[in-house]
DNA sequence: CCTACCGATCGGTAGG
DNA sequence: CCTACCGATCGGTAGG
């Protein structure tokens, strides 16, 4: 069917923008260069989407909402805040490596979208934040953290350790995804935790 | 002199382009851009600079110097392999709190440098990560680290921490660069040490 | 998915 | 530091 068949052609196209855009950055990555790598011309991708920013929304968003899910069903577990925080980082991981490449973009490119679409990802990125935040207050709260943690400090250290992950972590010759989340956690949260 | 006034404008434009970057990128700043921020017409910039990768050379290559000599009055100090580590985290962190703008776009831009630049960029760049690498490695010699961590995840991690600092870290409503980089330091090397 | 094309903008130069 | 300008390239459209 039609449909199916446009709908698998605009997923190649959006996989081979976010090969160019990994490596080239969003700005320095032209339609051409990205009809050259699909072998087509480039008036001919606008069969396909609407614009390049388009392609940059689809990645952007389509990461987020993978994360969000990620989170949500951490949060619904009756667990201790440690082993909340502990998941969380692990699902984040588990999320990034089914698509480093979209990761990386996500990451790095979500700059240049317009508004109000940089708006309303800056919004999403600061809640998803946040809740990893409260996860560091409630395990202050419970005793399970120290005390005297800078709560700002701890997520962003936390956040800067995750997002790079995708630039660095190379999937054929490192530890899988699972036991990469859990030993950055081990690392992560063992530097919060109570010296016993 | 002239060759002083010259001297004085062009850092007021490598000044003015490290903000355009940092804000925009590279590859989506242009020298009209840059020109208009200065009150000047875009070909008048070239009275200044040969070129505008020359002003991303600069900016990479001057923060590399800064970032490399820190290192090495630490690696000249008779202490202990984590006193060396921190001692390397607060330098690190004290250069870039020097120039928080010139060290994003050392961080996120160096990718648009031309061939030979990019090459030695990379060059100064695994040697300095590799150095600190060495730090580790010596304090689990010295059984001052734990034998299990993953010496790659190890500094990986660190240098995500260390590297996103820039892009949040507000001088005006945070601690003092020193404090941060004591802290940060202690986060990240307590999470290595054996707990007691 | 193609040919043919558009107006806008790019980094940079010549000459003063 | 300016005016005047260059060739190249950009994202995108018209029409098939």
């Amino acid at each position: 069917m039609e449909s199916v068949a446009n709908l698998s052609r605009k997923e190649q196209v959006i996989r081979s923008a976010a090969q160019l855009f990994r490596e080239k950055g969003y700005a320095a990555s032209s339609m051409r260069d990205l009809a050259q790598k699909l072998g087509i011309e480039a008036a001919s991708l606008y069969s396909h989407i609407k614009s390049k920013e388009e392609i940059l929304q689809s990645l952007c968003f389509d990461m987020a909402t993978e994360f969000r899910k990620s989170l949500e069903a951490v949060e619904k577990k009756k667990i201790t805040a440690s082993e909340m925080l502990r998941l969380g980082i692990i699902g984040h991981i588990q999320v990034m490596a089914k698509d480093l490449t979209a990761s990386a973009v996500f990451m790095n490119e979500h700059r240049h979208l317009s508004q109000p679409y940089l708006r309303d990802f800056l919004l999403l990125r600061i809640n998803y934040i946040n809740r990893f935040k409260s996860m560091i207050e409630a395990g202050i709260l419970t005793g399970e953290f120290k005390e005297t943690i800078d709560k700002k400090l701890a997520v962003m250290t936390l956040f800067s350790s995750l997002n790079w992950m995708p630039l660095w972590y190379d999937p054929t010759s490192d530890i899988d995804p699972a036991a990469l989340g859990a030993q950055l956690s081990d690392m992560l949260v063992n530097g919060l935790k109570k010296s016993k």
